[in-house]
DNA sequence: CCAGGATTTGAATCGCCAGTCAACTTGGCC
DNA sequence: GGCCAAGTTGACTGGCGATTCAAATCCTGG
């Protein structure tokens, strides 16, 4: 019983992790339920057989994406010695194409295509709310803990800088994402990192020659 | 022969608004020709008369309505004295959801449908970095106006700022859409103006009890 | 008033794709 | 081995919606 459970839920996430990249190479719009068969070598059949709709799956998988690399992203954060660390690791997760080991596209066109769902649909907005909610919670996460160590002082509500700074690498983001050579991702990176000291309140490091 | 190029014009332009009108209402992705057909009185095929492809029909709304704010919003911006006036039009404008007489949805949700096209659709892609642009250069005018007034002091590269403050604006607005609960459209007004000032460095007035 | 081009219509075509289904396969269990 | 349930297949259906097109209508200049 233990083994069927687990069978089922390899294919289930096998079918959702197919799902989400293929919507980061393609496009939400572009994404055929057959796609997503093919990256799994399966049958299209195989796909409604596991989720009871496209549209299901699909706002599954968006989650599940998002899911997967925050949990990724929050044990890099526990291993973390100071909120410094944190904070470097989070812009760098953020930057859009500046580490080698992800793609331009990954993360990021997730993130767009749901919000021009969420838009819309009730379903995904809900959703959309959660997983932002739990992102700006992370960032004034790290403010408190920076506070706690003393790196960083005392000031405006953290939950309230959360917003400000997401919001600020959330547009950041979008003109790196789209505008690359006019600002590139080390651009962001360094601007990304000047708007958060200056909004918490820490001193910079000068940038590198 | 000039009324035929007028009457031509017309209904180009009058399909063209209609079709932004539904884009802006229904998405992008649940546009259908006949919608735009029915918004215009007029019958299906008439929309392929005068457009060779549904898809090129959708890309040319979307810059046709940017267009239209970009001009009514510049020729508000040439009858304002001043270089402050002139900045708190443009954030007024930029809140989604602020002013009574614009939807909330309006133009923001033209955005970011643009923003997802131009991820994979490289004429998309062109449209929108010309569109951006020209918006980055009116904040980039507004501070160069500021400072000759003396009402802004000297300082970082107006074209820099202009990319910082409308970055900023970009990923405030995603909020507002998303979130207005969390984020009202006010608090966003203020956030605003005071991100805009400490980054330009002029002095804000302190917010209203 | 008429010819001829520009518009406009709406019915017909055509391809695509989500979702269905009946048959087949597999693997565990008695 | 034989049975059952779960898993898998792939052909089929149904509807939707972009395009096409031949016919109607409108307009304009002569």
């Amino acid at each position: 019983m233990a083994s069927k459970t687990r069978q089922q839920k390899d294919r289930h996430q096998e079918i959702l992790e197919a799902a989400a990249r293929v919507i980061t190479e393609r496009g939400l719009a572009e994404t055929r339920i057959s796609d997503i068969a093919d990256r799994c070598g399966v049958s299209p059949g195989l796909i409604l057989y596991y989720f009871e709709s496209k549209d299901r799956l699909l706002v599954e998988a968006l989650t599940f994406a998002n899911d997967q690399f925050y949990l990724r992203f929050s044990r890099e954060m526990r291993r973390m010695k100071t909120a410094r660390e944190q904070l470097d690791r989070l812009i760098e997760l953020s930057v859009p194409g500046l580490l080698p080991e992800y793609e331009r596209l990954d993360e990021w066109a997730l993130w767009i295509e749901i919000w021009v769902r969420a838009l819309r649909d009730p379903m995904m907005a809900k959703e959309r709310e959660a997983l932002d909610r739990r992102w700006r919670q992370s960032i004034a996460d790290i403010i408190r803990f920076g506070r706690e160590t003393g790196e960083f002082p005392a000031g405006w509500d953290a939950e309230e800088l959360g917003l400000q700074i997401g919001a600020t690498i959330d547009g950041l983001a979008i003109q790196v994402l789209m505008n690359d050579t006019v600002f590139s991702p080390t651009r962001m990176q360094r601007v990304s990192l000047e708007v958060a000291s200056r909004l918490i309140g820490f001193e910079l490091e000068p940038a590198e020659a």
